[in-house]
DNA sequence: CTGTTAGCGCTTTCAT
DNA sequence: ATGAAAGCGCTAACAG
């Protein structure tokens, strides 16, 4: 037991265990040269008194925090929660924790400024992008930026993403090869890196195969979605590409409210591949983002950066994950 | 432009600026004695040089990280991420981060160390409770802790959660209005508080009423949710009361492939109201938890906490927000 | 209002 | 292997 309403040190361990202040420091690092038996004796005394080693000193002297900022976009995307879980696993890993700033909307560079001030190891921006003016603060000042599930070209940021266009072809072939001429692509919000590749190569491959694709905004979200599908539904295509598993849930409810069967009238195939995509209602054959490899190049990424390696650009694969919604 | 590769540090602002350090640092605090000349130089001194405080150092005199420390459970439940951006939010307004834990399982008391050593300012947890061994150590260390969303015994915690129990009565006393007598109750897992007091409410108050329950295990996922309800529904209840949104879908889509429909045959009310109960294809009558409320209250615990006040225990009631799936 | 002076709790030479 | 001492970058008295 300790006294109550006291910070214990560790100047107060030292003293308890009978040696010096710097010897409980070496005690608590790993690889620091202690004889065995006075690293007991100390860590007896800190137990004893509750005694933790205060992260904020060890920071200010070595000059890393142990953080990672994380700022991300919209947390409502379940894509996004899955991701925060992988990030979670795989920096306890390397035996770092992470700051999570979720932006509003746009104002990510402000929200930046606030990261650094907390001296963070790196910064993941997810869902957004950044100023390259911030972009080349953060470089100075050392702290590697990894942009996730976005591209750039600032030259500074290192980039990990699903490879898209290879992603939107994949669809369109594999639509075209089961017999569909009339697609239809569900865009995500139409300045995001991940939907402009998504649509281009989708588009370009039913091009080259023939295929027509009409294009609706259903800006990654289920309402926009529902109605733009609903829209589009008076002309019916045989089969959709939807940017996220969100909207397919959309374009299913809109075809079946609409009368359609699907995959019987109608194929959908969408990205990402969350919770929803595998339930019943759903049965979503999609293309699913390897969201763990996708964290741990991330997390390697920042790792190099620190090591004073340069920014590179990660693109994984996705692999077609074959369900009901689609007649192939 | 500044020097690459160089911290910029509160003293080469003083120097640019021709002050004394502690004059830079008056300057970026809110209130403290400057003269308004000194501070408009030494702050363009500094973002001349690129200078930001560095929280680390300010934290280590003045005691508060500006941290607050939230362990979370399983992210995968939409709720929760709707939890942490209203966090995010309320936190940012005190002008406090994030330090987010997502907690594999069970292990939530190692984790809370790694908290602590971060000096946090607080901690939440949420959908986990932590051993009362620990809750007293971090009460010893003057860190409050609020749970989240469950409630406990321990006295040194305060709690926000639902009023579940009210919650569990006023479905259903609305089922039973409406005519339902064979009711179904689809669980959470079984040794959460949650869980507990929204069971005991709904059978409390439906035996009270004349009605049957039946409990079937959901442990609040879909999968196990839509295989015991396809089960259960080998003898028909007339309506459900689903522990939370996710295993709500999960009965509407396990009635729908059985063949009933959703809500002529069978009413589904349930608890939560994420994104998907207002889906098209749901269309779920939920409780809706007040989010924005509870999370404000938690806030507000943390901050009364470290103004030396005694632990709360806060309920906010639920309200039945009515959509299309329970005939009412 | 401003500069000087102590630390916050820890890591890290540098001697011993 | 250990202790003494010098900071990490900042805030907070305390004089002036």
């Amino acid at each position: 037991m300790t006294r109550a309403n006291h910070r214990v040190t560790s100047l107060d361990v030292a003293r308890a265990a009978g040696v010096s202040q710097s010897a409980v420091s070496r005690s608590f690092t790993a690889g620091a040269s202690v004889a065995p038996e006075t690293r007991t004796r100390v860590l007896a005394a800190a137990s004893a008194l509750g005694y933790r080693p205060n992260i904020l000193a060890r920071s200010l002297v070595s000059r890393t925090s142990g953080l990672v900022g994380i700022v991300m976009g919209h947390l409502t995307n379940p894509f996004y929660p899955a991701v925060l879980e992988a990030f979670g696993a795989a920096l306890r890993r390397v035996d770092k924790r992470m700051l999570l700033i979720p932006v509003p909307d746009g104002d990510v560079d402000q929200v930046i400024g606030e990261v650094l001030q907390h001296q963070v190891d790196g910064i993941v921006v997810a869902s957004a992008t950044l100023s390259s003016a911030l972009a080349e603060e953060c470089a100075r000042q050392g702290r590697p930026v990894v942009l996730f599930n976005r591209t750039t070209t600032a030259p500074t940021v290192a980039t990990v993403s699903c490879d898209n266009d290879g992603a939107g072809r994949l669809v369109a072939r594999t639509l075209v090869a089961a017999g569909h001429r009339r697609l239809l692509y569900v865009a995500g919000t139409p300045d995001s890196s991940t939907n402009v590749e998504r649509e281009r190569g989708f588009r370009a491959e039913a091009a080259a195969l023939g295929a027509a694709v009409r294009v609706v905004a259903g800006l990654y979200r289920y309402d926009t979605a529902f109605a733009a599908v609903t829209a589009a539904l008076t002309q019916p295509p045989d089969a959709v590409f939807a940017a996220n598993d969100v909207m397919g849930c959309a374009t299913i409810d809109a075809a079946r409210r609409h009368g359609l069967a699907v995959p019987e009238d109608l194929s959908v195939i969408a990205m990402d591949d969350g919770p929803m995509a595998a339930w019943a209602g759903y049965d979503l054959t999609v293309i699913r983002q390897p969201v763990t490899d996708m964290v741990a190049a991330a997390v390697d990424l920042l790792l190099a950066a620190g090591r004073g390696e340069a920014p590179a650009h990660i693109r994984l694969p996705g692999t077609l994950t074959e369900r009901g919604s689609a007649r192939l």
